[in-house]
DNA sequence: GATCCTTTGAAGGTG
DNA sequence: CACCTTCAAAGGATC
């Protein structure tokens, strides 16, 4: 039985139950859910201390910190006890309920409070940097869990305790879980969160973040649950996976093979490639970072030596035509060389600039006004603030106006302004840099 | 509220 | 084939 049934299932049910429903759905639903959640979580637990994996001492009470954590309880995959389970049970169309009653005991499905006393985060040993094998496999665990699943399949699974139907407060079969219940995604953070393009079919876990999460909790309790950061946890976890032996690490890596061969048994056609939009703008972001930081790499001749080394010059530079070495370099994110365009490809400037060619249709003459003058102020910040001190004579001797040469050289140019700001100490340090690299060969 | 940070591994795309 | 990019989880911090 496929998610994408139970999603129209859940779908065709509102629409049935209640043409106009959004309402009801979110707000007040969603608090009513909460709470109902709460007593719920609190219901489970009293269950769970009774036996079982989960009643390690660990018996969490709603109110405090824990009984916070322990309804903010994520799925484990817990993976002795579900061997088939497809993926966390967060996504809508993640998780096989009808094939894993057990799990579907409880209104949270693989959420459940009750789960999670079973799970690592209670058995755990406060030893987490010995990684004994993981308490998943643990006797204890699996013994709890198999009593469990007993008491939960003695029940025929309809009558087994699903979520409340938010629309008219009766108990729904167990497995009507995520996809009608909103508030279960929302709660979680970020990436397993909102419910987001309807059916996103998120990627199977990888081993290490079976790992990961596994771990995590126990990783913070040992470190005194307080104030580290997540992403130094998963520094911490990325160490301490590498210490881990690699037939712990294979027990992780089998859970995440079967995890990708469930995933691709119920989802055939998916592609990771379909979920590449899905954060489309936090990807972004990042990429126009490090093209950024490529970009400070791929600087043309000027840029990377400075006015005042042209003798360090390419001699396409000299020449005010195309760089050499950022042509080559950098090629296709440079858009006066990208499609042929654009200027003669000048080697004046950083390819920083969004639009080398921006001064597109300005008079010459304004263009080498402009130029003299940046020129001026360069040539000034440079004696000013360089240790360089070989200025090439042909544009110092113009420094204080626009010469014949300085002229000449602007023929060309059409960028001149992204040196302007340009920094002697980067500029220094380029330099240097360059130097060792020796790429521009005159 | 969206994104970043940080980790490793899988998968897809590209040259 | 090697390399690059994106995403998966997590949750506090930051914008």
């Amino acid at each position: 039985m496929a998610d994408e049934e139970l999603g129209d299932e859940v779908k065709v049910f509102r629409r049935d139950e209640d043409a106009d429903d959004d309402p009801m759905i979110s707000g007040e639903t969603s608090e009513q859910q909460l709470a109902d959640d709460k007593k719920e979580a609190v219901m489970e637990a009293e269950l769970d201390g009774a036996g079982g994996a989960g009643s390690s001492g660990r018996v969490p009470t709603i109110g405090g910190l824990k009984a916070e954590a322990f309804i903010k309880a994520e799925p484990s995959p817990s993976f002795p006890m579900m061997p088939m389970m497809a993926g966390p049970g967060l996504s809508p169309a993640y998780g096989l309920p009808m094939m894993f009653p057990f799990f579907m005991g409880s209104p949270y499905g693989l959420r459940s409070p009750g789960m999670m006393s079973m799970l690592p985060m209670s058995a755990l040993s406060p030893q987490f940097g010995m990684f004994p094998a993981s308490p998943l496999y643990g006797a204890a665990a699996m013994a709890a869990a198999a009593a469990k699943q007993q008491l939960e399949n003695a029940a025929p699974l309809h009558m087994r305790a699903g979520p409340l139907n938010p629309l008219n407060q009766m108990r729904m079969p167990p497995y009507m879980t995520h996809p009608m219940m909103p508030q279960n995604n929302e709660r979680r953070g970020h990436g397993g969160g909102k419910v987001k393009k309807d059916d996103h079919i998120k990627k199977p876990l990888n081993a290490f973040m079976w790992f990961m999460k596994e771990n995590r909790k126990a990783l913070l309790e040992e470190i005194g649950n307080n104030e580290k950061q997540s992403a130094e946890l998963n520094k911490e976890l990325g160490k301490r996976w590498h210490d881990l032996p690699k037939e712990e690490q294979q027990k992780y890596f089998e859970m995440a093979k079967k995890d990708r061969e469930t995933h691709k048994e119920k989802y055939p056609q998916w592609s990771a490639r379909e979920n590449y939009a899905v954060n489309k703008k936090k990807t972004k972001k990042r990429r126009d970072k490090s093209v950024a930081s490529e970009n400070s790499d791929q600087k043309k001749c000027r840029a990377r030596f400075g006015v005042s080394n042209t003798d360090l010059w390419c001699k396409f530079c000299k020449r005010k035509k195309k760089c050499e070495y950022a042509t080559d370099r950098s090629g296709s994110d440079m858009t006066d060389t990208q499609d042929g365009r654009g200027t003669s490809g000048a080697c004046s400037s950083s390819s920083e600039s969004p639009s080398p060619t921006g001064n597109n249709g300005i008079p010459l003459a304004t263009q080498q006004q402009h130029q003299a003058a940046l020129m001026h102020s360069m040539l000034m910040q440079m004696h000013l603030g360089s240790t360089s001190t070989h200025v090439p004579s042909p544009i110092a001797s113009s420094s204080a106006g626009r010469s014949p040469l300085d002229a000449n050289a602007s023929d060309s140019e059409s960028d001149v302004d992204e040196d302007e700001d340009i920094d002697p100490t980067i500029l220094q340090q380029t330099r240097e840099v360059i130097m060792q690299e020796s790429v521009c060969t005159l």
